[in-house]
DNA sequence: GCATAATTCATCCATATGGTTGAACGAGAA
DNA sequence: TTCTCGTTCAACCATATGGATGAATTATGC
C-alpha cells in the first residue's frame, strides 16, 4: 500500500470514528480529568483496551495526559476539534461559491432575454 | 470481535477520516454533480478504487447518485456533515456544563468565607 | 529487598480497510 | 448479433485496527 502522508485533521477523523473512544471524551467532558483505569471500569473491555483507545485520542490531541506519581490523569482537550468545523466550513464555503456563480449566470441569462 | 452498531455519526465519520474521500468531496462541492469515471481521472489510482470510496461515502449519505443512462452522477451532500457538528457542540456543552458548575461552586466557596 | 498497584509493552488473533486486476453487466450503436 | 462504454462485482493481497492475555515497568509502602 502506498505510504499516506497522517494530517492532523485525519488522524482527528479517525480518532473521533470509534463509537467507544467518543464515549471516553463525554465521559472526560462529563467527570473531568480521570484515571485511566477508571475510565477503564466504565467499559466492558479489558484495561489494555481502553489504554490503547486513550493512546489514540491522545496521538490525535483529543485528550492529554498527566502523569502524577503512578496515576496517569486523562483530560479531554477541545481544541483539535475545531480543526473539523474549519474542515466542514471549508467545504461549505466551496460548495456555496459554486452555487452563487451558478445562480449569477442564470440572473445574467436573464438579464439577457 | 464483538459486533458493533453502527451509527450514522460512526459511518460519517469513518468516510470523513479518508483524505482520498475527503478529496472526492471538495471536488464535487468545486465542480458539481462528476460522473464516476470523471472523478477517478483525478486520482492516481485505478477506478475501482475510486468507486469503492465513492460507495462508502453513499452509505455514509454523504454524496448520492444518480443514474443517467449508463452514466451514475454524483453529487456532495452537506446535509449529513452537520451531524458531525451536533456531536461536537454536544460535547463542548457537557463539557462547559461541568466547567460552570465547578465555577459555581467556587464562588459558593468564596461567598462562604 | 520484596510485595503491590497503575500502566504500558509485546504478542497474538480475527476482521476491516484500501488497493489491485480481471470478469460481468446493461444498454445504446453498428 | 456483436461491439463498446461506464460501472460494479468478485477475488485477492498487504496492512491497519480493535480486542484479548501475560509479562515488564516504575515507584511507593512494608
Amino acid at each position: 500500500m502506498v505510504e499516506r502522508e497522517s494530517t492532523p485533521l485525519t488522524d482527528i477523523l479517525k480518532a473521533a470514528s470509534d463509537p467507544t473512544r467518543r464515549a471516553i471524551l463525554t465521559l472526560l467532558a462529563q467527570d473531568g480529568p480521570t484515571r485511566v483505569t477508571e475510565i477503564a471500569a466504565r467499559f466492558e473491555m479489558s484495561l489494555n483496551a481502553v489504554s490503547k483507545h486513550i493512546k489514540v485520542l491522545e496521538a490525535a490531541g483529543l485528550v492529554s495526559r498527566r502523569t502524577a506519581w503512578r496515576e496517569h490523569i486523562i483530560e479531554v482537550r477541545m481544541e483539535p476539534l475545531a480543526e473539523i468545523d474549519r474542515w466542514f466550513r471549508e467545504l461549505r464555503s466551496i460548495w456555496e461559491m459554486r452555487l452563487d456563480a451558478l445562480n449569477s449566470l442564470l440572473t445574467e441569462e436573464n438579464d439577457n432575454d
